[in-house]
DNA sequence: GCTGCCGGGAG
DNA sequence: CTCCCGGCAGC
């Protein structure tokens, strides 16, 4: 980190200082043009025309989000954040910490620090993948002098783990700050490809997630962010950050599962291509995107509207070991699938117990099974027989459980609990789980007849009519008593 | 007749 | 959404 590298002269004459560790042009060829960077937010590299050919480097390198870069601002280097990489246009934008800007680089003005490149290259060599340029650069990267790994590569372990996991779930568009929106040139692009990834997911066969509002307003509600490298989102910005949005994963079984490292137990990830009728499952990243570009998406790779679309048409699945011990491109197309179709969000078993009996603190059963998430009970407005239970078992998706009679908890007001009330007789343990609301809808008594009058008192006997405004409000608007429940 | 509260309307 | 009330039905 912070190593000396190579800084690319000033002069302008694309020639490489010595340094001593080379820039990844330098190591996966390919020849830039120097960046021209002239404060604040500059582009230097438009979207369409004045691309040299050469930009498009034959490096498939793929930078995540949050890693930790160099890049040269006036002349200076600087550690930067990668926010976006664009692979078509092989440009990346960094954000720079210490002078609070965004800036475009191209990818080869953009290096590494040592220790990634250590990772990239052992990265590299893990992946099975043909492309040719890999290889190459397995080969080039041999033959570098990489220092060994330092006593904090744990740490950077976990940090290439995000960034895998990042990879996997978010399209490098989604993660341009809504400030830069009006002056890159897919905005709409970008949420119309929020919609669909929002569609594939909600199918439950998508990874996509992951957004990184960046240093925008907190008031981005939809797009969740980056769970970045701790140093990222702590050296960047402030803590707030952090936690924001969160939560909003849709798939926290996907969320929790966490990078490469882990699986390697048993549980191997996949790519699958989501392309209707298609299915092909291959080992990585890169050989899922090329086959999604090259394949389905015509490998106009510079058209505006298949730019980066790939992201969206892959999945990332697991699969057993044993499972998929097979050839690394397996054209099974309605095979495996375990962990992308919709799991079962609430545990079966747990769920209609903690509602059998009212007095067991759902709310904890809840946010074991739930982490992170939250229960809320719509308490005294609730009178209009729907006292509601939202449990989100998602982040998205709110199982919402209504019913007539006897909330189960509306904890401290009724001194006497409600009837009891069984669940699993509406929602039989049989039923497919999907991940559709669980909407139990409780018998009202007769549907037509009323509710039985309760034998307890209510306000209006308690305290008197005189003393009205001390009735809950319920019984003020003429509405079932919600303090005094029978 | 008193009371509880459903259904519906106003804002 | 909050607030109110007509009117039904149980007591």
């Amino acid at each position: 980190m912070g190593a000396r590298v190579c800084v690319p002269s000033t002069v302008g004459d694309g020639t490489l200082m010595t340094g001593h560790y080379p820039t990844l042009q330098a190591v996966f060829g390919g020849e830039a043009p120097l960046p021209s960077c002239e404060g604040g937010y500059c582009k230097e590299c438009p979207e369409e025309g004045a691309r040299a050919p050469e930009c498009q480097a034959p490096n498939r390198y793929k930078l995540y989000p949050g890693q930790k870069v160099l890049v040269t601002h006036k002349g200076r280097e600087c550690v930067s954040f990668v926010e976006q990489h664009n692979h078509v246009d092989d440009e990346v934008k960094v954000f720079i910490p210490e002078q609070k800007l965004y800036i475009s680089r191209k990818m080869e003005d953009v290096r590494l620090t040592d220790v990634q490149m250590h990772q990239h290259f052992e990265h590299s060599l893990s992946i099975v993948s043909s492309e040719p340029t890999e290889v190459a650069s397995r080969s080039v990267s041999r033959s570098i002098d990489v220092p060994k790994r330092r006593s904090d590569a744990v740490e950077m372990d976990e940090m290439m783990a995000a960034m895998v996991l990042t990879s996997l779930s978010c399209s490098p568009l989604l993660q341009s700050p809504p400030s830069t929106e009006s002056s890159v040139p897919a905005p709409q692009t970008a949420s119309d490809s929020w919609k669909e990834s929002g569609d594939v997911s909600d199918s439950g066969s998508s990874t996509t997630s992951g957004h990184w509002s960046g240093s925008s307003s907190i008031s981005t509600p939809s797009p969740p962010h980056l769970e970045a490298s701790p140093k990222y989102s702590s050296e960047a910005f402030g803590p707030s950050q952090v936690d924001e949005g969160f939560e909003t994963d849709p798939d926290p079984f996907l969320l929790d599962e966490p990078a490469p490292r882990k699986r390697k137990n048993s549980v191997k990830a996949m790519y699958k291509c989501l392309w209707p009728n298609c299915g092909k499952l291959l080992r990585s990243i890169v050989g899922i995107k090329r086959h999604v570009k090259t394949q389905h998406l015509g490998d106009a790779t510079d058209s505006d509207q298949h730019k980066r679309e790939e992201d969206f048409y892959y999945t990332e699945i697991q699969m057993k070991d044993e499972a998929e011990s097979e050839s690394v491109v397996s054209q099974t197309p309605a095979v495996p699938v375990p962990s992308v179709i919709p799991q079962p969000l609430v545990n079966p078993e747990i769920l209609p117990l903690d509602l059998l009996s009212p007095e067991t603190p759902l709310a904890s059963a809840l946010s074991q099974s739930a982490p992170g998430s939250f229960w809320h009970i719509q308490a005294d407005h609730a009178y209009q027989a729907m006292p509601s239970i939202q449990i989100p078992v998602s982040p998205h998706i709110f199982t919402s459980i209504s019913w007539a009679a006897s909330p189960p908890s509306i904890p401290s007001l009724s001194p006497i609990r409600s009837r009891s009330f069984s669940f699993s007789d509406h929602q039989p343990q049989t039923a497919p789980l999907k991940s559709q609301l669980i909407v139990a809808s409780p018998p009202r008594a007769h549907s037509g007849t009323r509710k039985v009058r309760g034998e307890a008192k209510k306000c209006r006997k308690v305290y008197g009519i005189e003393h009205r405004n001390q009735w809950c409000t319920a019984c003020r608007w003429k509405k079932a008593c919600q303090r005094f429940l029978d």
